[in-house]
DNA sequence: CTGAAAGCGCTAACAG
DNA sequence: CTGTTAGCGCTTTCAG
């Protein structure tokens, strides 16, 4: 007869009682840390697998003073980069023992996530998004909270710091661009705000005149947001130039993709007319429909470093910032090779 | 001179003694329900101000027994689908003032779901993933966890569970393709396991034997997972037989927009030699790249709704268990419209 | 090795 | 309206 059907709000007291030991060394078995006779561990192991007790994870929590949640703030989970952002770094915190709570912030408001490091809702937050207008962020980062940020970085903010080098990755584009020969460069830049952003069209752009081939403005356009259709549209009107570029430089993927669909919408041939190439290496950069040229950021080190970092200070090892930068990776596919997919 | 920089452990009652009033003064004007004198109120307010005080969310949720935390359990971040509801989700519940501890389990172990709820670290869950193998979370909910099932749902289980009428959108598509006068009709279908996957597969095959045009065996085959590769792989087998099918309904929108890349690279016109329908409507399927017809699921409702329940089984109206269903919408775009967006 | 006892910071009666 | 008083379920001394 199954009689635990209903509410069973046990505590580690009636494992206490029922095991015949005190509720302390029922605490001790569970952190099993400390020593217990090997016999008393075992007669309250099995209480507790019989009676399917469980530990109140609160209460541990506010004891240990120590949640196991990491809040984790991405912008719109519409930019494919996220969600594989997302999906890395939960394994990365499953691996650590620890849970991911997520903000998911357009653009916006990470207040939230800085609010529950304050209040000991989560033990430390893993920030995507930053930007040096993330006032909240900057108030718990002052306040010591533990918070790592990673993909976008802020100078001068006291945290531990991770990212890629945006700025390698755009030279290695401007340099791989020039070399072939492509004579119209035009770029799609967004908001410099983002660091990611920043450094990669700043690069670009520097590199291309140090190599004797500066941009030309009227082959520039700024997007005010990232997203399939801001792509669409931003190549759209490069294309429709009188003398359009014969290669575009993407900041990132997702405007690449959009930009891929404007030429295919055109007729444009990719790469025959027109070269392209993104940033960032999400998953669909690499399907047949897109097969975009792009450069790779080492997301699984970025994050297994970001956490390593994050545990560290949770657990008051007070060492000093770190900012580690790693280096990114130029992804050659057929929007710039010789060859076509489209048919 | 700022002097907040290091570590500040405040409780209420470093409030309440600044602030010349109990420590349950403090509490209660925090929670803003009980009522305080309004002079009193300013006071306690200002110094919370001042000292730049937190309640501690950790004894709060120990005392109410709730922790605003709820669980949410998605498969692979790498199928678009799941962002997407996750990202609605998100929003729903942080419209509800809670806060969103992801899993995202690669098709197996809801476990670390199971256990978080039982522990308490969280709420309730709202699962997205759920099959009748789910064996930790059968029991969770056997033992009155608040647990919602979400998309996909488990027949005779004792727990909320929200979907769309997946049923129906097979038909809907099945309808379509006969009308159409389709004559050889491909389906590419997945392991039945999956509510959502078995409704869809076994509504479109009976419906085309109703109709009196019953699937042809060889025109069917099965992927073991989803994703875009695999949809590659079986709309290339597909296409290479010797009288391969004019129109492919795939059981969801990675496997299609796969078919539609692995049509792209034979030079197969869409939809010119071939009908494409997948199922879900993800974001890319409106893209240019794709234009896919599909079946839309009313996410944002059944987010709004999973939600609703969860809450309600959370705060403890026992009530009955509710299985709501809403309906879909065949979703017509240029994969089997008469225009084309390929050159 | 184990039990007794003291709280973690908060909420919620219960008196005044 | 406000202060006093109990704990929530656990971890962690401190004795024995």
């Amino acid at each position: 007869m199954n009689t635990n059907s209903s509410y069973l709000p046990l505590t580690s007291k009636d494992i206490a009682k029922a095991a015949k030991v005190s509720q302390a060394t029922v605490s001790r078995v569970l952190s099993g840390n400390t020593n217990v006779q090997p016999e008393t561990r075992e007669r309250v192991l099995a209480v507790i697998r019989e009676m399917k007790y469980r530990p109140n994870g609160m209460a541990r929590a506010m004891r240990t003073n120590r949640t196991g949640n990491i809040g984790v703030v991405v912008s719109r989970l519409a930019n494919p980069l996220y969600p594989e952002m997302l999906q890395i770094l939960g394994q990365e915190l499953t691996e650590a023992g620890l849970r991911m709570v997520v903000w998911n912030t357009d653009e916006t408001d990470e207040g939230a996530a800085a609010s529950a490091v304050r209040e000991s809702l989560v033990d430390g937050v893993i920030m995507t998004t930053a930007t040096s207008l993330s006032t909240p962020l900057y108030e718990a980062v002052m306040m010591n909270a533990p918070v790592v940020l990673i993909h976008r970085v802020v100078e001068g903010w006291p945290c531990d710091q991770v990212s890629s080098d945006n700025t390698q990755g755009a030279i290695s584009v401007a340099d791989y661009v020039v070399k072939a020969g492509r004579k119209r460069i035009g770029l799609i830049e967004g908001a410099p705000l983002a660091s990611t952003i920043r450094d990669r069209q700043s690069a670009f752009r520097s590199r291309l005149t140090e190599l004797g081939r500066p941009l030309d403005p009227s082959l520039v356009i700024r997007v005010d947001s990232f997203s399939h259709k801001t792509g669409f549209d931003a190549a759209s009107y490069l294309l429709d130039l009188a003398q359009p570029p014969d290669v575009m430089f993407c900041v990132n993927d997702v405007i690449a993709l959009g930009a891929r669909d404007a030429a295919r919408a055109r007729g444009v041939d990719v790469p025959g007319q027109l070269w392209l190439i993104g940033y960032d290496d999400i998953e669909m950069a690499a399907w047949p429909a897109f097969d975009l040229t792009t450069v790779r950021q080492p997301l699984k080190r970025m994050a297994h470093e970001a956490v390593a970092l994050l545990r560290d200070r949770v657990s008051g090892a007070s060492l000093d910032h770190s900012t580690v930068c790693l280096p990114t990776e130029l992804v050659i596919r057929g929007s710039t090779a010789g060859h076509r997919m489209d048919r």
